[in-house]
RNA sequence: GGGCAGUUACCCAAGUGGCCAAAGGGGGCUGACUGUAAAUCAGCUGGCAGACGCCUUCGGAGGUUCGAAUCCUUCACUGCCCA
């Protein structure tokens, strides 16, 4: 690790932009830094995580991390990257959210050290005390809307036919003021977030020089982009949360696991820990043995122990080595029910697979193989059905209980990759 | 408040009385190939039956017609222009 925040950054390609004078800032003081969040659901998902953990990286270099939860601006909606107004959630939802995600943080950053402990605040506690009156004499009045109007937050908001309306227009100046408010109570002077926060950093930065005549800067990390051009951190089954009912630690292995060959070593700068010669010694075998894929391997493996620990872990690779491996007629029913313990499933009452059985294109509706009945047909018919790993040929058939494994389970899968398990109760 | 344009399936977008469950593209699903990849190629992509066929869908409601996504009325929403 090289002795300088900055340049430890920088080397993982995570400073998209940073206002001057934030090298020196970083080398020269331990400084109080800010990265606010969404809490706009009650998880955070793999797309929030490059803040959060880059925030964990500076408090290694001893600056206080502060994670601030967007309780009060939750209540507005950011339009930055939206391309349609925000649902405004309650107060009461926003504070399950936050309080559900700050078990996920403690994953991330470390609360416990003596020298620096993270913290976790919300703006609500201060925005939601704010007064329309005083709140446009003491911010809006340093504010001129052709400076607001000039964020590309809002400009390509304007150029679309939906628009944006006030409440959304004003989000950045609330923004604005928690940076304030935390350089005024907790000398916060540096701002991280998203390259898309940029206007919104840069509004409090402004803010805070014009008010207190301070100094404050900011730094924003790129956007994930995936070589493919899809969105990352999402999945057929959505987005990836680090929430392991939502997502259970076997999906959220694979989906690591998964990641383009173009992408993976980049990840890992942007993810994980591993010094330059780890990455280095990774990026040499992708180049040798790509089929190994062990920058895959130690990505997933590193992610997953580090959210869901070690148990997880050693479990969502059991179950991978079991499912792509081959063979799983000749498990056990404890090895099945272990291995397919983060698989999804169903429950399903043996009297229905009782004498000829229950049609297969029924079976698949209910244990949410696919979502009709059309759709089962034509998968069976285009070959992507199998049964206990073997793939049907028969539209028609109906399985019974013979089929159960150990008359207890019945594998499904659509695809490659897409179990289901359906356990039979008696 | 006035004028104009628009609202079609997951998204974009054709369709202006029957040949429309609705072109094309994107996305998605599946197969072959492979490294649980990428690229490529092929099939599929509203629902119920899966044989004929039936049902729901073109912003909402109502109407004209043997027959409407297509015509009329009205309402809602969006954009642009005028006040």
């Amino acid at each position: 690790m090289p002795d300088n925040a900055f340049d430890e950054l920088q080397w993982r390609g995570l400073i998209f932009d940073y206002i001057e004078g934030v090298p020196e800032l970083l080398a020269r003081e331990k400084v109080t830094v800010y990265n606010g969040f969404d809490p706009t659901g009650d998880s955070l998902h793999v797309g929030h995580t490059v803040p959060l953990i880059a925030l964990a990286r500076l408090q290694r270099f001893g600056h206080t991390p502060v994670a601030v939860a967007g309780g009060g601006t939750g209540m507005i909606g950011d339009p930055s990257g939206k391309s349609a107004e925000r649902n405004l959630l309650t107060r009461e939802q926003i504070e399950y959210n936050v309080s559900r995600i700050k078990v996920q943080l403690a994953h991330l950053l470390d609360f416990e050290v003596k020298s620096n402990p993270a913290r976790l605040v919300n703006n609500a506690d201060w925005l939601l005390k704010l007064n329309l009156v005083d709140f446009l004499r003491d911010i809006g009045k340093h504010f001129t809307v052709n400076y607001m109007l000039a964020k590309d937050s809002v400009k390509t908001r304007i150029d679309r036919e939906e628009g944006l309306s006030f409440t959304e227009f004003s989000y950045m100046l609330l923004q604005a003021y928690d940076y304030l408010h935390l350089y005024d109570t907790m000398g916060c002077k540096l701002q991280t977030g998203g390259s898309d926060q940029w206007g919104n950093i840069t509004a409090g930065v402004e803010l805070i020089r014009r008010v207190r005549g301070g100094q404050a800067y900011a730094m924003v990390y790129p956007l994930i982009t995936k070589a493919d051009g899809t969105k990352f951190g999402k999945t057929e089954s959505g987005s990836v949360w680090l929430d392991p009912e939502k997502t259970s630690p076997y999906r959220f292995y694979q989906f690591w696991l998964n990641t383009d060959d173009r992408d993976v070593i980049r990840y890992l700068k942007f993810f994980t820990f591993f010094t330059r010669d780890e990455i280095a010694g990774l990026e040499a075998s992708l180049a040798e043995h790509p089929e190994q894929r062990a920058p895959h391997r130690a990505l997933a493996r590193d992610m997953t122990a580090r959210i869901h620990g070690e148990t997880a872990l050693a479990r969502a690779e059991q179950a991978s080595q079991a499912l792509f491996g081959g063979e799983i007629s000749g498990l056990s029913a404890a090895e099945i029910a272990d291995i397919f313990a983060d698989v999804p499933s169903c429950d399903l009452p043996a009297e229905r697979l009782s004498g000829p059985g229950m049609p297969l294109i029924d079976l698949l509706v209910t244990a949410g193989v696919v979502p009709s009945k059309s759709e089962a047909r034509r998968s069976i018919a285009d070959g992507g059905i199998y049964l206990n790993n073997v793939r049907v040929s028969d539209g028609a058939m109906s399985v019974s209980v013979e089929h159960a494994l150990e008359g207890q389970f019945i594998v499904l899968r659509k695809g490659r990759k897409n179990y289901t398990l359906v356990r039979v109760i008696r």
